[in-house]
DNA sequence: TTTGGCATGTAATCCGTTACATGATTAG
DNA sequence: CTAATCATGTAACGGATTACATGCCAAA
């Protein structure tokens, strides 16, 4: 069976490994360090996971393990293979799937009635207080991605990522402002008429 | 000697069907019917987890079932309990937890300059397309919770709701249009007068 | 000296999804 | 008649997280 075919649940690591080890060698440590500095914003990865699959990447001859360029540190290096660029282009190259992501605070939200609209207001600035400090850490990203990669056709795509991601965290802190604005409105106002 | 005491793992589909029973008795197939309506686009479950949650629920007292109103459908309804009331109000009432929701348009386009600008310009296709489908499904689930629900108080949160989805997806739309220019302006471009 | 970061793994486990299995009822 | 929907579950499985375990190195 080909890798590239997606079987019923897909292990999404192993294209986020071979579009890092892409760029060059890289240990199972690299890899999720690299997730925390530049995808941390739409893709984590942490280390019980990517261990166990670069191993299995291994064995399907995807990565393979290379020279230790450091004796010192006891660091296990991989690298691409033909294989492993195969099957990232090929999964690149189709299209993604969306799914659909379960959002705690908008849950919270759809049952707000049941707990009075001071709670509702409390989510809300707690909301608003998470969209301002997405910016500061996505703004933080930026910079560092615009030292580490200069050539201007890597760092479209990754201020592409970047973008995205300041335009929903505006969008969000003014709806939070909008909504609690609402919410004073219409729900306080009357029960301190009362 | 215990080691793991506490795996700290929370079934999140407790809640969500505590909240729609706090509304009156529902089936298991009711509360999955009730989110393909209504929180589709930020909350989805499935028939595989309810009916196990809804029976372990039932052991802790949480819910209970109740008398068959349907004798001809062979309903199961179940009826929220007090300590099921308590546990709810406890939930809304704590901070929401946010999670790094994993974006793969956003991975794919991460590692674009690897496969071509084409490729960028096909993902961005979909990704607008799919923005605009969004609009179309939050604005029919906006018409079904306003007849459903003509009451301020409970729809002004529903709305609320449907607000941050339909703003998130007229700045996904933007944001293909602009990402697409600038592709076309900046790699396109180049690569023909080469 | 002790803290913190580097570095690699395993173990436990539970959530969430998909597929399977069954049968009744309703609408066309 | 037949297809779709209603309705309830179980089985299987992998993914993802958290905790556990170990040890080295550099810097305060």
């Amino acid at each position: 069976m080909p890798t590239h075919e997606h079987p019923k649940r897909a292990n999404r690591s192993k294209f986020i490994i071979l579009g890092i080890l892409a760029r060059g060698p890289a240990s199972g440590y690299d890899v999720v360090k690299a997730t925390r500095t530049s995808t941390a914003y739409f893709w984590n990865e942490n280390f019980g996971q990517i261990y166990p699959t670069l191993g299995k990447m291994a064995e399907e001859g995807l990565v393979q393990r290379c020279a230790q360029i450091d004796a010192a540190r006891n660091k296990t290096n991989y690298e691409i293979t033909n294989l492993g660029r195969e099957c990232l282009h090929h999964w690149l190259a189709e299209p993604y799937q969306s799914a659909v992501e379960r959002n705690e605070l908008l849950l919270k939200l759809f049952f707000a009635n049941l707990a009075g609209p001071e709670n509702a207001l409390k989510l809300l600035q707690q909301a608003k207080a998470d969209a301002l400090a997405y910016q500061s850490v996505l703004s933080a990203i930026r910079e560092n991605l615009r030292q580490r990669h200069p050539e201007k056709r890597d760092r479209l795509y990754y201020e592409a990522t970047i973008d995205i991601g300041l335009r929903v965290a505006k969008v969000q802190t003014q709806w939070c402002d909008d909504t609690i604005c609402e919410i004073r409105e219409t729900l306080l106002a009357q029960s301190s008429g009362q």
